[in-house]
RNA sequence: GUCCCCGUAGCCCAAUCGGCAGCAGGCAAUGGACUCAAAAUCCAUACAGUGUGGGUUCGAAUCCCACCGGGGACACCA
């Protein structure tokens, strides 16, 4: 005990400087006594001798920084010192507490800093994990430190790798609407319990055999439209392209590209990510943009004949069928070609043909025209446009011909690129209706006078059969008639695509594949894992024009040709293969993380089930499991999120977790931001060198203006944790962030506010040190009976709080409670000792020091948490506001035990002069409230 | 354009179920004590009627409707 054998500390006040020489001190004590050690029920980390071994589980995480070269301002480590707060509490109060940490070190900036520099992207992500590390530790945050790793880390991405090869190795039965091995599908096709599309699986040859099941995996080599981005020399995810079609990171031109690249089927799981949305105990607004990502709609596939040709359309309203007058493609739909006749038919309305001599050149200057509109232009402008091809399809329903248009509001990648028009129950219908003279037909009876497309319920009408039904009704008996007379089926369909898996650059995970002379891809066996990243001379892919629509990605890991051809014996002999070189993309590897830190060092299994059971199994039925509290921001809501949660299902389907989720509750925290300062050039200006005077804000004698936003080097306003440590210490800086609003609300950073929570401390740190001696001035004299209650309200409010998340009030009664013990004679032990236990999740190095001073042996960290006792909570006496309509009038006190009737007669007796002999006509007692009386 | 979240003292924020808007708390301000003076500390004081307008109710910051302002998401998804 460092605390103990030292009589020279300084006897003064709680000053930065002496929080500087109390933090460093506890945290080496931490560090050295493994303070924060979990214990796992099973493997190298359990211990049986753990003061919270057999106590319930907690298990909480935040979202892993990606360790920038920038370091931490003080906006980042919110979330963590919330959750440091939480688990501190938590642990005290019995729980045994998992609280780790990692980092997400794969990534762009450091491969492109390595490009510019020479600097292996390694070498960059080490420094800066340590400079993170440091920063980390410094603030005081209690993580369990053996559990810590990067996701660089090859015994980390081996797992990894590995799970890339269960994705790789499975199919989604639509049956049993889960992943299995894809053993079983193999079995399948050779029983003939499954058919395969083309011809007998006996009759097929090797390679074909090979295809057929590749296309069937849920990681699958595809050659599909992808977004290229030559500026990057890789493709993206849809998600990172804007919707101005530019690349999110480096914001590059963006172009649609035939390539072959890897997929992950995680439509397959459509379904299931959006059902299992309701297990989850989260934001309703993530919910909802998860929905809305995934975007399930039902409805019927419906055919639709065109000469020989079969187009069919999705749509939501099968009801709707009949006021059908006209069909729209894609510019882009295969069968546009096909259907175009060569001349217009005799008659054809002037404004359908777009000023063309034929039909074919319409189509083609049309296309032309969509093609040279970005993204952005084309969804910009809701005017309606597009062209007639000259060709009719059938109505399935009622035999009519209706005309066929290309127009660029029908969106290639959704649905099937094709839709009916119906003009009548569709706004974008309508509108292409009306600029095309077409004619709408009503099948929703609308009320009386309403104009325009009608999208709301009421009885078909127009309808044939249907007519008087109201639309959900009418949708079902329409999509059984489409089945019964082969017209159509029911459907469901998804905005989600499948999600591209592989990118052209280094710094990423390498994939465990190679491909054999046929070209097809052959996984390697677990046994050869890690496929580790080789040192490479030039990191970076090959980049291009931004605007070279036309060239190919070459990634960094193909120059390296010694690396990519390999001679192996995957069971066929010693054979050459050529290995992949596209690297995992950055999402890869925090798919999983949550489970690594529940055994970071098991060599034989990603996670030893009885340790994945006890930190993330299901409680009771229904529950998912999953991290008990996962703290992180919003702009995870759909990518991150989504990803984690598809890998953890696959997971689960093959019997590796027990848990069908991966994290139970999510919670928001808001985010610190700050003002900018600009002077009349746009220059920024250092923000803490502003002053304000009158309203307006001055850099030196020149007039500025202020902006509000992130901070950022660049704008001149950040304030780093390091500062504030410095400044005040970490304590004060924590208990400043968690004292300053709510744990989700975004606020300004106000630096010269930081000084109220010091004040605090110092406070606090009085009533236990003599400021003069050193010496501890707290006594062992019993509290006044009013502290008494004071301390026990205190308590239980402060539990209730810790356990709502609720940081700032949490804080504010024990300032509260601070407040009311400055003033006494004499500082009680009875009240000194549960302030400074409450304190510690807050300002742990104080509260330990505190903690040792009143004689204490070791860490705080495994005491209990007061408790309150529920005899001091009863109130003496409840003052009880009466009020004559609304007003108060008179206040009437009585003992917390008064029956409701004898406070009602105390109530009209207090207030009878206001009554004046008037009658009350109603008189409310609402218990421990108030009395309303109305006359 | 649609959807979601948020508007309470100069500022950051409190206020179970609708029940006395603040001895919840902090910053800043003002006055005082201490000091040669200042800082720090301590004590005290003032400041809003809850963005606006309606409605429901005995009673609305809280529930409903419309509008205004700020933030975020999606954006022709058939």
């Amino acid at each position: 005990m460092p605390t103990m054998s030292e009589p020279e500390t300084p006897p003064f006040r709680y000053t930065a400087a002496l929080a500087n020489e109390i933090e460093p001190r506890w945290q080496a004590y931490w560090a050295e006594n493994g303070t924060f050690h979990a214990p796992n029920p099973a493997g190298e980390l359990a211990d049986p001798d753990h003061p919270r071994h057999g106590a319930p589980k907690l298990h909480v995480q935040d979202m892993f920084p990606y360790p920038s070269g920038a370091g931490l301002h003080v906006g980042h480590p919110l979330g963590y010192i919330g959750t440091d707060s939480y688990t501190r509490y938590k642990r005290q109060a019995g729980f045994n507490v998992l609280h780790p940490m990692g980092f997400d070190a794969f990534g762009l900036p450091a491969e492109q800093y390595a490009v510019q520099t020479g600097t292996h992207p390694a070498v960059t992500t080490a420094a800066n994990i340590e400079r993170y590390r440091g920063q980390l530790r410094r603030l005081g945050l209690a993580y369990d430190e053996r559990r810590s790793f990067a996701t660089t880390d090859p015994e980390y991405y081996r797992w990894t790798q590995w799970i890339f090869l269960q994705v790789f190795n499975s199919w989604f039965d639509p049956e049993l609407r889960k992943a299995r091995p894809i053993e079983t599908l193999i079995a399948a096709f050779e029983s003939g319990e499954k058919k395969a599309p083309e011809k007998d699986w006996a009759d097929m040859s090797a390679i074909e055999r090979r295809k057929l099941i590749d296309d069937h995996r849920l990681a699958y080599v595809s050659e599909a439209p992808v977004n290229w981005c030559p500026g990057l020399g890789t493709v993206l995810a849809n998600e990172e392209v804007t919707p101005d079609g530019r690349s999110e990171r480096g914001n590059f031109p963006v172009f649609q590209r035939s390539l072959k690249q890897w997929m992950m089927r995680i439509t397959a799981y459509g379904d299931r990510l959006v059902e299992d949305l309701d297990t989850l105990d989260w934001p309703e607004p993530v919910k909802l943009m998860q929905r809305n990502w995934i975007g399930r709609s039902r409805g019927a596939h419906v055919d639709f004949t065109v000469g020989d040709d079969v187009i069919t359309v999705f749509t939501t309203r099968p009801d709707t069928l009949f006021g059908a007058t006209y069909m729209v493609l894609a510019p882009e739909h295969e069968l546009v070609d096909k259907i175009t006749p060569v001349e217009w038919p005799n008659p054809t309305n002037p404004k359908w043909t777009g000023q063309a001599a034929s039909p074919r050149e319409a189509v083609a200057a049309y296309r032309a025209q969509a093609a040279a509109k970005t993204e952005e232009e084309r969804t910009e402008s809701k005017d309606k446009t597009g062209v007639f091809t000259g060709a009719f399809a059938t109505n399935p329903v009622n035999g009519a011909k209706v005309p066929v248009f290309i127009a660029d509001y029908v969106l290639a990648g959704y649905g099937t690129g094709a839709i009916m028009a119906v003009p009548g129950q569709d706004e974008r219908d309508w509108q292409f209706a009306e600029v095309f003279e077409l004619p709408i037909i009503r099948t929703v009876a609308a009320p009386e006078g309403f104009e325009g497309a009608f999208t709301g319920d009421g009885p078909a009408v127009n309808s044939d059969w249907l007519d008087g039904k109201g639309v959900v009704e009418a949708k079902a008996e329409m999509i059984a008639w489409l089945e019964q007379h082969g017209h159509g089926r029911g459907a469901t369909t998804y905005r989600l695509r499948d999600w591209l898996f592989s990118r052209q650059r280094y710094w990423g995970e390498p994939f465990p594949i190679v491909y054999d002379e046929t070209g097809l891809p052959v996984a390697l066996p677990d046994s050869m894992l890690p496929v580790v990243l080789p040192d490479v001379d030039d990191f970076s892919p090959r980049t291009f024009d931004p605007d070279d629509a036309d060239s190919e990605p070459e990634t960094p890991l193909s120059r390296k040709k010694d690396w990519v051809n390999v001679e192996l014996d995957l069971g066929d002999g010693l054979k050459t293969y050529t290995r992949e070189t596209n690297t995992m993309p950055q999402w890869a590897g925090s798919c999983w993380y949550e489970l690594r830190y529940l055994d970071p060092d098991n060599e034989k299994a990603l996670v030893d089930p009885d340790n994945e059971a006890y930190w993330m199994g299901p409680r009771r039925d229904g529950d998912s499991g999953g991290v008990d509290l996962y703290v992180g921001g919003v702009e995870h809501a759909v990518l991150h999120l989504l990803y984690a949660r598809f890998w953890h299902k696959v997971l689960y389907d093959l019997g590796h977790v027990s848990s069908f989720e991966p994290f139970r509750k999510l919670f928001n925290q808001g985010y610190i931001q700050a003002y900018a300062f600009q002077d009349e050039r746009g220059f920024y200006v250092p923000a803490e060198e502003v002053v304000e005077r009158d309203g307006k804000w001055f850099y030196g004698d020149q007039e500025v203006t202020r902006s509000y936003g992130k901070m950022g080097k660049s704008l001149k306003n950040v304030v780093t944790p390091d500062e504030m440590c410095d400044q005040y210490g970490a304590d004060t800086f924590r208990v400043y962030e968690m004292a300053m609003g709510p744990l989700d609300v975004s606020r300004p950073w106000e630096t010269r506010a930081v000084v109220g929570s010091q004040r605090f401390l110092q406070r606090v740190w009085r009533l236990v040190i003599d400021e003069e001696t050193g010496a501890v001035r707290s006594s062992d004299t019993p509290l006044d009976a009013k502290t008494r209650k004071h301390l026990h309200r205190t308590i239980a409010g402060v539990r209730e709080d810790m356990d709502e998340l609720r940081f700032n009030t949490a804080i504010a009664k024990l300032i509260e409670l601070t407040n009311a013990l400055t003033p006494l004679p004499e500082a009680s032990r009875e009240a000194v000792e549960p302030l400074v236990l409450m304190l510690s999740p807050f300002a742990p190095h104080l509260a330990e020091e505190l903690w040792a001073k009143l004689g204490h042996e070791g860490t705080l960290a495994y005491t209990t948490f007061p408790v309150a006792d529920p005899a001091q909570l009863v109130a003496e006496s409840i003052t009880y506001p009466v009020q004559v309509n609304g007003k108060v009038k008179a206040r009437v006190s009585v003992t917390p035990d008064t029956p409701e009737a004898d406070i009602r007669a105390e109530a009209l007796s207090a207030v009878a002069d206001a009554l004046s002999g008037r009658d009350p006509k109603k008189v409310i007692v609402v218990p421990g409230r108030l009395v309303s009386v109305v006359v």
